[in-house]
DNA sequence: ACATGACATATGATTATCTATATATACCAA
DNA sequence: TTGGTATATATAGATAATCATATGTCATGT
């Protein structure tokens, strides 16, 4: 009989939800996660001049956010294509843009 | 005409979401607002009880998500309690417990 | 094979965060 | 006023995060 209130505390996933929290905590990951929600997907290059920043730190979000699990991203060709990964994130965004959730 | 989806971007307010998301992305700070979301209210000695920390280290984390608005506190006599001050981090918290919200 | 564009990674400097220890302040009771 | 309990803050050492620069790798076209 485990609830949904107790699960966060139960096993040590309480470390990995903070772990993508904090993750989703960067001013700069939200604006990324805010282009993949509009375009659906994206590859680094369009991130990168999407949000005028480097190209490896744009490359770094995203690697950062894929392992944790927030994203996903596959092989075409040259590119590399992100998109959101887990439907948590864009919950999570929603819930903080609104006042209601 | 301004949607809640472009709202994020616009004002500097990603700044100020993103700190609210990342100060909730720390376990400690995520076992004090379980208490606090059983409890409704809780004293900083029962939080540093509840969850075995010094209690320095529950006042800091207080204090810093009450900093961000997160928590809200009132003094009664030699106590300062706390309660959730903004519904969003419940809803965050629901959101990434679950996964459906 | 060579050049090019797309992406990743290594490095290092800077800054922030975390925790513990210690100390300070505030409140109340005796 | 003295003492004890509740809370806050100051400090510091350790660790981690961030960003820029530079370099490496891989796939593709010529």
């Amino acid at each position: 009989m485990t609830t949904a209130k107790q699960r966060l505390l139960e096993h040590e996933d309480v470390e990995n939800t903070a772990r993508v929290l904090k993750c989703l905590g960067h001013p700069l990951r939200l604006r990324i996660l805010d282009v993949l929600e509009k375009k659906t997907e994206a590859t680094v290059t369009e991130v990168h001049e999407a949000l005028e920043i480097e190209q490896a730190v744009a490359s770094q979000h995203l690697t950062t956010m894929r392992d944790k699990g927030i994203l996903e991203s596959r092989k075409e060709g040259v590119h590399v294509i992100y998109r959101i990964g887990d439907d948590r994130a864009v919950k999570v965004l929603s819930c903080v843009r609104e006042s209601a959730c």
